[in-house]
DNA sequence: TAGCATCTGTAGCAACTGCTACAAGAGGGC
DNA sequence: GCCCTCTTGTAGCAGTTGCTACAGATGCTA
């Protein structure tokens, strides 16, 4: 039960960087091997099924997000508008491109009902949740959580727009953001 | 080059209905051929490949989605807070719901820049685009344009809210709609 | 030394993927 | 009658999918 648990851990930080990489469409089992350096048989040794598997690696990316939005952005509180900007600037960064690319992906899974994307999904609406609550200068409340849904839903909104090829309206939108107000 | 024609018409016509239902996840040409009604060798002379065979039909969904949102609001300006509430709901409607679902599916697919889905995706959010400025009380330009962008974008994030079984984040949300206001 | 649990490679299964070679039927023009 | 184009079915290819049966290797314990 040693090595086992060893070459999880191994498979699951190898697979993380990875499945940034190349998404959840090009996930098979095979490919997903070769990444990790080992062989396929062997992944099924230390996962119990594909499902385990990809739960594992996408929770600990999951983890690893919400503690690098953490880092980016300090938890002082602040007005929403300000939140939206900073956050959306953040979030469109090409450094969390990969990570906005692969929550897409997810959603469009859990969207399915394909085990295990509806419980990450949830997960990681959560964690993104509490990180915009814990930022913005209101009493904690159904308003303050109210606002932080909407931001998020820019956000998203926003990072579809750069999936999708959109620049251009991602662009307008945060144009629009600076003339936007919360009563 | 009569039966050709009219079957690639009646194809595009029967896989339009099943590509809502089942999503392009499990657009394979074998599953196709048979909700269409014919057999994949067919599919494969009808159309040169599963590309423009999937081009075809998302097009017409394109335009068919963009019909039905210009039949369920009336293209009379208001203001744009109006606007956002109405269309979110609109959009969110059970209805509306697997045109949604397969709108994320397209967009994740153009993300990869797989053919023919990123000119679709961009054409999807061409449409969305005008369908909104049109119904803004503003003069045409870049300002308005810019609203109609973060509005679209409120209501993309919502949607995916939906998809990633985030109902509530997207009822509060909705709640933060009424408190918004655009200078 | 034997027995045992843990670990790993080889090989393969049955299903599916997009796509194609080939031949044959259907229909019209000469 | 003939050819010629359009249309369609049969069959199959080469590759991938998730997963597994089996046998052998390894190392610990009694």
């Amino acid at each position: 039960m040693r090595i086992r648990d060893e070459q999880r851990e191994r498979v699951i930080a190898a697979l993380a960087a990875h499945l940034l990489a190349t998404g959840l469409r090009e996930a098979s089992l095979r490919p997903l091997a070769r990444a990790a350096g080992v062989s396929d048989r062997m992944l099924l040794y230390y996962f119990r099924d594909k499902a385990d598997l990809l739960g594992a690696v996408i929770g600990r990316l999951a983890d690893g997000f919400a503690a690098g939005l953490d880092a980016a952005l300090p938890a002082t509180p602040m007005p929403p508008e300000h939140l939206l900007l900073a956050a959306s600037r953040l979030v469109r960064s090409p450094a969390m491109q990969p990570s906005m690319r692969l929550w897409l992906d997810i959603a469009t899974f859990a969207a399915r009902g394909e085990v295990p994307f509806p419980d990450l999904a949830a997960r990681i609406l959560d964690q993104f949740m509490t990180w915009l609550e814990d930022r913005i200068d209101r009493p904690p409340g159904p308003e303050r959580r109210q606002q932080a849904a909407l931001l998020l839903a820019v956000i998203d909104g926003l990072a579809l727009f750069d999936m999708a090829g959109g620049h251009g309206q991602a662009q307008a939108a945060e144009g629009a953001i600076k003339a936007m107000r919360f009563l």
